[in-house]
DNA sequence: CTATACTTTCAGTAATTACTGAAAGTATAG
DNA sequence: CTATACTTTCAGTAATTACTGAAAGTATAG
């Protein structure tokens, strides 16, 4: 395949990856960025990323300073060269372990302690609404519980002793 | 708890519930009406959603629509009756179910398919550009298609069948 | 110290998404 | 058929989120 190409393939690829983002509720630039990164060979200062993206600069800075808080890319400098460039963690399962922690963090975490609140209320035994809320919310927070558990450990285990387990489990 | 007491414990889920819905790509209304109706025991109407979420009749209706299309709320009708009713899936685990379908029919699918066609160029073999990118898109294809199976098997399966075996692999 | 080569911030604006409310549509009762 | 009781649609607008670009900030070389 010529240069030529590749480049409209691969432009096309990283345009699609950010539509799918968003519907992940990923901004489509974060994801764009993510996808570069992760599909280049070597680290890309910022002045590259602007370029190849049309994007502005405090664009991409902003969403390579969150890229670096989800632990998904990070920061490379070179002796003698002022410039900092940044290379994507390119490890499939480092990506989704740590996609799975951060997201545990930020948003399974805050879930599961409102569902908590709301099955502890004192709820008064004549109210069979307030009895149903209490115990819907009990099991939502159970189910929750439950699999960010299974996340989190298969999330802390080597890709080897995970994956081939639940595929012999599941096929 | 009082009755009114409780209304402000409720009121407090619906709306911190809306506001995690965002965080998951769920438009903030859509996660408070599936909230409001998984919480109530009796269907509801367009009109009490209206007044319990301050919302208009265009915006009630068009995520209510959206919603059947989830396969999370159903019509429900009375006969003599000419109103149409809401009423939520409660069981945790269909939820689970339901959304795993839906989530896979909607993101995963056309992901997988972006992948397999990235992954499928013919790849310039002097060019390790060309070549990085291909196998990158493989890996990532050949990720996004087991844990696709795995979540797909698991959604198929009995709840009894699937919690307490997973519970008892990573506990 | 100053000059240079960068990075970060942020006020203003553009783009997108969500929402309203009135008008149009539909179904049933009688 | 008409009257009534609803539901759906959709143009216009509001609210939110993403982005720009210039100004401010920072670090290093010399």
């Amino acid at each position: 395949m010529k240069q030529e190409e590749f480049d409209k393939v691969r432009g096309d690829f990283i345009a699609q990856w950010g539509t799918l983002g968003s519907s992940w509720g990923i901004n489509r630039t974060m994801a764009q960025i993510h996808a570069l990164l992760m599909m280049a060979i070597e680290p890309k200062d910022t002045n590259a990323l602007m370029e190849e993206l049309k994007i502005s600069r405090g664009n991409a800075n902003t969403n390579l300073r969150d890229l670096i808080g989800w632990g998904l890319i990070r920061r490379v400098t070179y002796p003698g060269d002022r410039k900092e460039y940044f290379e994507a963690e390119k490890d499939v399962w480092s990506m989704f372990c740590t996609i799975a922690r951060e997201r545990k963090r930020r948003e399974i975490e805050p879930a599961l302690n409102l569902l908590k609140q709301s099955s502890g209320i004192a709820y008064d035994k004549k109210s069979s609404e307030q009895q149903h809320f209490a115990e819907q919310s009990a099991a939502l927070a159970e189910f929750v519980q439950t699999a960010d558990l299974i996340l989190d450990k298969a999330a802390r285990s080597e890709k080897s002793k995970v994956l081939p387990f639940m595929i012999k489990r599941f096929s």
